[in-house]
DNA sequence: TTGAAAGCGGTACCAA
DNA sequence: TTGGTACCGCTTTCAA
């Protein structure tokens, strides 16, 4: 591949020459000019980058980590962070932990070692070996979808105990007087533990008794429905089943369905997140609507501005949420 | 940021030792690895991948080009890439074009500036502008979802001619006597023209009237219904729609429903796809499952292949379906 | 208006 | 076993 060597050959004229006219800098002449954009047509000279990188010191790349893409919180927090990226100039690098642990530590290195201005990462848990490698990080790192701001990392969260809050509100007006919470690994502090508590604190409020159940499976509709039709087997009869995310919501409705009962009738169903599949699956799944797409779109202007700043003025970042009422409750 | 130098000096040593011991290379003293070990460590050094890949002339880089995250074909499309990459120690650089026309152009004269060693793109069109851009590229390119084989670009597609084909079989079977179409823009070959063609064929083949419609909507459950609802206010019975994808045909459902019909019963309704909503609706969704997370794996096997031996053993991957039948036809 | 040369942070060859 | 040096492709003084 042509170097601006080879095009300052072939026009006749010095390196520093073809460089001004790459850059258009100020006092070149035309003719000049001309024999090198002819040139470096006649080769097919395309800069190359990553000399330029290096000798400025700066490379424009910012690095993603995922746990996998095919999820409604990643695709749509990518696209979110994406955007506001390539809005100001920057490339993005993303890596896929297809989520075995300790992929994100050694991607955190490799992003570092290609010198990337900043990382966004969405965790699904937070443990102190990934706490230090964020610290030990010359690149400053943002966090979607757990609160590492404990820690002094900034995040990017939802609302997770307040989530669990209303819901346990929404089952209670609905007449629920017994009910449950289909959750996931415990060690995913935002999507079980927040929301757990935060529904258990609203029970009490509400004079409610202890949750029922407290399962903890996987983010797929199979593990909803068979985590729900375990529960209805066991003779463990609710009247209302909050799910930590839609997917695990569909799946019990349709293991309450299976066992010849009426979801959103005999029992209530709840999920979070509002996916697509919640305004289409029967009844309706009544939901809380979650911002992944702002999720994204703000931690990127953090880390932009944490990166221009050098520091940011928001250390977390709580998004809202809004009450979609459908018919499973 | 240290660099070799820094460390070099505060061991007491030269670059080259430093280098060396970096790369563990044979011929070093331990006393003097020990030396360069405790020196890295003091000042955190962490090697320029940047001057590296300019040396070694080599960036382990491939670039993705993406008109969006959001969809189901190219999120799993994605996941199917990016492992493939990793296992062959390549980064990713994902471009998201957000559905703009153009920027694609930018973005594949961007990566080659960065010196990546491949590009994948999923495309939604091919036009001349394309092509030339293609060709341009030092680096080579694989198509997902668009046939660019005629211009020798190697590509992954779906039997799209063939779907359409079984769509109208399946449809004639059910008894369907007067059919359509809920297609997409047609400059969309894949998606519009292709799977319309081969719906057409067997239409012909089964001595069935040509199609009584064919309209161009957008990729979303809202437009289908809104196509399909003004099909029925038209008057215009069907009783069997082909839809382009299943969110289309998800849409039509609700359309049909809506208007006091039976989906399924009064007319049927076929996808393509098999997104997961299609098991969610109701009545389940008759569909086609397409292969989107091979279509990344095998989209990245072949441009390895061309990377690493110059050429690829296939012009064009042509990846099969299965139907998937359910309640709505 | 142009060119020569140094330097970004590495690697690799040759000499010591 | 180690160090000196040239070079990868570009930018940026400084001098001509």
């Amino acid at each position: 591949m042509a170097s601006l060597h080879d095009v300052a050959r072939l026009a006749g004229v010095s390196k520093s020459t073809v460089s001004r006219v790459m850059n258009d800098e100020y006092g070149v002449k035309e003719a000049t000019k001309v024999k090198v954009r002819r040139a470096v047509e006649q080769c097919g000279y395309v800069v190359n980058q990553v000399a330029k990188d290096l000798k400025s010191n700066k490379t424009n790349l910012i690095g993603i980590i995922v746990p996998r893409v095919t999820s409604n919180a990643v695709s749509q927090g990518v696209d979110g962070l994406s955007r506001v990226f390539e809005e100001s100039g920057k490339q993005v690098l993303l890596a896929n932990s297809c989520q075995q642990a300790g992929k994100e530590l050694q991607y955190l290195e490799l992003f570092n070692q290609k010198r990337v201005e900043g990382i966004v990462m969405f965790a699904t848990h937070i443990d102190d070996e990934l706490v230090k490698a964020i610290k030990r990080s010359g690149a400053p790192v943002v966090l979607i979808g757990q609160d590492g701001s404990s820690h002094n990392i900034p995040s990017v969260i939802h609302d997770d105990y307040r989530v669990g809050y209303c819901a346990a509100e929404q089952l209670h007006q609905a007449g629920c007087r017994n009910v449950g919470f289909l959750g996931v690994q415990s060690d995913d502090i935002a999507v079980d533990q927040m929301r757990f508590e935060g529904f258990c604190k609203a029970l009490n409020y509400l004079g409610l008794p202890v949750p029922a159940f407290h399962t903890q499976g996987q983010f797929s509709i199979d593990s909803g429905r068979e985590e729900m039709a375990q529960l209805l087997r066991d003779n463990n009869k609710p009247d209302g089943v909050f799910c930590a995310t839609d997917r695990i919501a569909i799946g019990a409705i349709q293991a309450i369905a299976a066992a010849g009962l009426a979801p959103g009738k005999d029992i209530k169903v709840i999920g979070v997140g509002n996916d697509e599949m919640a305004s289409v699956v029967s009844p309706g799944l009544s939901t809380f609507d979650y911002a992944f797409e702002p999720a994204g779109s703000n931690a990127a202007k953090m880390l932009l501005e944490i990166i221009e700043q050098g520091r940011s003025q928001v250390a977390k970042l709580v998004l809202g949420f809004d009450w979609v009422q459908r018919k499973s409750c």
